[in-house]
DNA sequence: GATGAATGAGGATTCATTCAT
DNA sequence: CATGAATGAATCCTCATTCAT
């Protein structure tokens, strides 16, 4: 009934990575990596510079700990999506791409991948990361997606190289769009209308014309 | 008393700069704002550091110059095409994307679609300015494109406050992958096949389904 | 509720302290003070580092507390043969000599030597005490012998005021070496025949020449 | 012929680095390596912490070149004497201690060897090289002493592994003594009284009794 | 008594910027 | 116009020290 069992500090020693890396997400999507101060970091995590270091050797580890902290958890989500489905693919798809634009504003990966562009080469390594646990991923739901179309005779046949980056580009540039230019004046994009333009569009390119 | 007793400066005033700029376009795509050194670009352009000061008065506004620099002489290119092109909408859609890929790659404005993102909010102004002289006249000359089509009856009715975006997306995707990923183990995209499934699934997705 | 219930814990009290300055002068000698980290000398003895502080106010207390007691109970150990010895004083030098030789490798005493070079400067209180408790009982002692070698007419007549200095250097020297040069590529003094040859060219020039 | 040929202010960029090396001996011999802070080292020297940098990569290179620049001009000196000394051995050994206690005021490698003491195991190459550069020359220059004496018949048989060790022992001691406890109460060592017992020692033990 | 998480002052280092030549 | 030596503010990082448990 009590936690008393447990050394009395391991909830704080526990949590506390969580918030650093939170604090560490938000300040490095808003600013990039070198415009992060590590105090900013602490401060927003309401802790020291120093307890910073007790958790992260320095700024390039709390960064790469930041971008593999938040997209490991994300991505087995939508893997579940497709595998499950029942129906005709285009409806899969458009679910998928629903709960996909769903998460950009809920979900942290939105900022990640602004990053990713932004210091992809100056963190060479962290790039190959990316690559593998999201992009590479992605694609290959992706592909599994037209597959399904295709075998059902739902989808024109489709270049597998290319068209799943053709998919995902706008959805990508909207996450980018709403990252880094939301505290400028420019506008955001209205979510609504540009996921119907956005399917409509898509299914009429991927669908057998009859 | 003017500086026209010495004609043979002039010209090398003029010319100072545009090296100047070409290298800190380099250095700043490739490494972003912050983690380019001002020492690096002099270097590149062969120049003493001092030297950058006497063009620019100082790293912010170096920055500046390039992104705007770059910018301008790149932009009306585009839109003379637009109210040249005689024969069907689609034909000139195909046309219009064709060269804007082949700028891709020649041409530097890739690398500034890359450096916004990443540093619009550290630079509000130079994301106001990058929008009305880049989003915004992209987006009217597709507008404009897209009336052309819907007026003739080739295109169907589009919302064209969102549709002009998600055409631009795989393209700006395209930059973006190339200029971030360039020395990185992620392979490039393939530009041939990937404009004409790109352009494939626009216009199927644009054309009226008769 | 009080703690004297506990009496376990009081002879552990005691002990302690010893377990630390043992390992805090190993990890003094072999760093420097500055260089020398106090959660590694924690890590040493075994104890974390708030236990440290239970013990000694500061690191430079440690520190104190460390030269002090490792010096205090090895100097009379030394005094005593003096007094006791019967027989020619020649006799007594290699006794003294070869004793002292011993201890080196056995006692930790050679490492406060060099610590005391290496931070006189830093610590004059601890030089002071180190002067008065090492230097001048050692010079005392040697005094001592040679005045009893005077008085004997086994030596010729020595200036009290240097010799003594002079005797000790070459002991000095090899503690420092073996010290300091224990990790390094450089290799150990033999100590047998250092001490033959030191003896020999020692007492040849204390002893009357007849 | 003329210097006119090279960089106009060569000249200041030549003398810094010796102005940097000399304030920066005096700080790491006063205060060991840990210790001396840069923003020291540059005040002293009169110019600010970031011109360190110019002329020294760190910290670190900073002393070894500390260590290296004093150490090298400061050996082919003594090693002359030897190979042009003529006349008795014994003589020569009086002129070399002579020279070299006369060197150790003024010149700055007494405050070397009290550094090599306290370093040498933070800094191991250096250790080693002041092994070859300094040690290991040293024990040469003294081995032919030793080889010329002997030849000659004036110096008893010698173990020359450990008597030059023993020779060089009051010697060194001297010098980390008068660096070491400077700034202590503890008096020096009168040079001209410790020298003569030292000579009359040594010279005791080296020469054949008849 | 013992722990180790948390702190923050202090110092090394970087780099945009200035200025004498 | 051009240089590059010099500057010092800004930031990362370390580690002695504290204190709640």
């Amino acid at each position: 009934m009590t936690t008393e069992i447990k050394p009395r500090w391991t909830r704080r020693k526990d949590s506390r990575p969580q918030e650093l890396l939170s604090a560490a997400l938000d300040l490095f999507v808003e600013h990039g990596y070198a415009a992060t101060k590590l105090s900013e970091v602490a401060q927003v995590a309401g802790v020291s510079k120093g307890t910073l270091y007790l958790y992260f050797e320095n700024k390039e580890e709390l960064f790469k700990a930041v971008v593999r902290e938040t997209i490991v958890p994300n991505i087995a989500e939508a893997e579940q999506l497709i595998v499950e489905f029942e129906g005709p693919t285009r409806e899969l798809f458009k679910r998928l791409i629903r709960t996909w634009f769903e998460n950009i504003n809920t979900n942290k990966l939105s900022g990640i991948a602004k990053l990713m562009f932004a210091e992809s080469s100056n963190f060479p390594e962290l790039a190959e990361f990316y690559r593998v646990e999201v992009i590479d991923r992605n694609e290959l739901m992706l592909i599994q997606l037209l597959n399904r179309g295709m075998l059902s005779g739902e989808f024109k046949q489709l270049d597998l190289a290319v068209v799943p980056k053709i998919i995902t580009a706008p959805i990508i540039m909207m996450m980018l769009w709403n990252t880094s230019f939301k505290s400028c004046a420019i506008e955001p994009i209205l979510t609504e209308n540009y996921i119907e333009s956005y399917v409509d569009i898509m299914l009429a390119g991927l669908l057998k014309s009859n």
